[in-house]
DNA sequence: CGGCACCTTGAGTATCCTCAAGAGAGGTGG
DNA sequence: CCACCTCTCTTGAGGATACTCAAGGTGCCG
């Protein structure tokens, strides 16, 4: 806003972030249970009554079009919390891409109209969504399939490993459908970073980034 | 969760929606100002202290890669509100596209943490946002170029006109950036559709859906 | 050891992009 | 009021990226 100054002193303030302090997280206390590789969790225009959280495992959230193809939104990861809807049921499919451990809640766990605390934890968690489904939007407008598997990959050893080593728990296919390409490229394109010797591929869901400098970069 | 009848029964209920029923809309009293097309209203990284309101004209907000490629996240048109950010900066620039009347606010003026009633309004508002974010992301990674247009008519002829018109507010530029596309594609995407039928341009910014039922088959 | 799923690699092709030129629309000044 | 200028949009030709179709390889499980 630095284009009408005399408005900015009028109405300046630097508010504290909306969001309380004790927001860091939602409790979520349900019933633990065990899913199956490519068992659904919950399917789209399902009742939403429940919400979940990943406690083993890992999970793909997506949408398919009416001829099949199929886009995968994100990938829950243990500690995650998903399910959440604004309305009464589930504009996504989740299916486990593993054998996966949730623990599963009642929705009206989450609280009621008059509870402030937990409706902040909510919105901080929208808009940490929100801020991820931007970065994908970035990445499957203007981003080649070379700077989109980078991408992914320095994302995902973020978040399931050490940042330079990854157990990926799910297979070409997802990460193809995640990333907006076909399997052959992804096939392709990870090759060409192992042959340039950015990554090693140890057997194709073990991954090591041998400069993660460099492939970061990558993402332009 | 059609998969573990047992639990099921175990934990079901039928929660009513989570927000509160006067959660409707963000009330936002601020100072009205005037925006020239191309203006920045705000620029990514500057603070966020403040939120705003379209009363007449139209918003990008956007991101740049290092190189200049651009991704448009969304158009703000009159009644969006926008800017709100879970952090202490913005995350995307945005910018009027044409002569734009806005409500600017502080960003205290939304509340604070105690504040239960306009936490739930604020978390509405960012699971809508979310909701279109993901429908584009599906358009940017598996629709092909004809989809994406369509379905890009088909949206803003619901939300700026009565479903069959539409005064586009945006150059060729913007909508390719917002459809992951090049310009000459967006325009001999359009041209195709005019030929075929589906549409009528009346000058480049003036469309008519004379098929919008076909139109949105179209979107897959 | 065999079968099956998944992954990789290859050849050919389609879609969309790049580069380039021409047409249309809107605004300004003579 | 018209002419010109500029910006945007359209159209065309050629090319690059990623897709499709197809075959072969790898690893896991029974």
């Amino acid at each position: 806003m630095n284009v009408f100054p005399a408005l900015a002193s009028q109405i300046a303030d630097r508010a504290p972030p909306l969001a309380p302090p004790e927001s860091e997280g939602i409790r979520l206390i349900g019933v633990t249970t065990h899913m199956t590789r490519d068992q659904e969790v919950f399917g789209e225009g399902e009742p939403a009554d429940h919400v979940y959280r990943v406690v083993r495992g890992a999970v793909r959230g997506f949408r398919i079009l009416s001829d099949g193809r199929r886009q995968i939104y994100d990938f829950y990861l243990p500690g995650d919390i998903f399910g959440i809807e604004r309305g009464a049921e589930h504009r996504i499919t989740a299916e486990a891409l593993t054998d996966t451990i949730l623990v599963v809640a009642r929705r009206s766990a989450l609280g009621h109209g008059s509870d402030g605390a937990t409706a902040w934890r909510l919105w901080d968690l929208a808009m940490v969504e929100l801020h991820r489904s931007h970065d994908h939007a970035l990445s499957l407008g203007r981003r080649s399939a070379g700077e989109r598997v980078a991408d992914f990959l320095v994302d995902m050893a973020k978040r399931i490993g050490d940042g330079e080593h990854a157990e990926l728990p799910m297979s070409r296919h997802d990460i193809a459908d995640y990333l907006g390409l076909t399997i052959e490229t992804v096939s392709r394109t990870l090759t060409q970073l192992q042959i340039s010797g950015l990554i090693e591929l140890a057997g194709c869901r073990s991954i090591h980034l041998r400069r993660p400098t460099a492939l970061a970069e990558l993402c332009a």
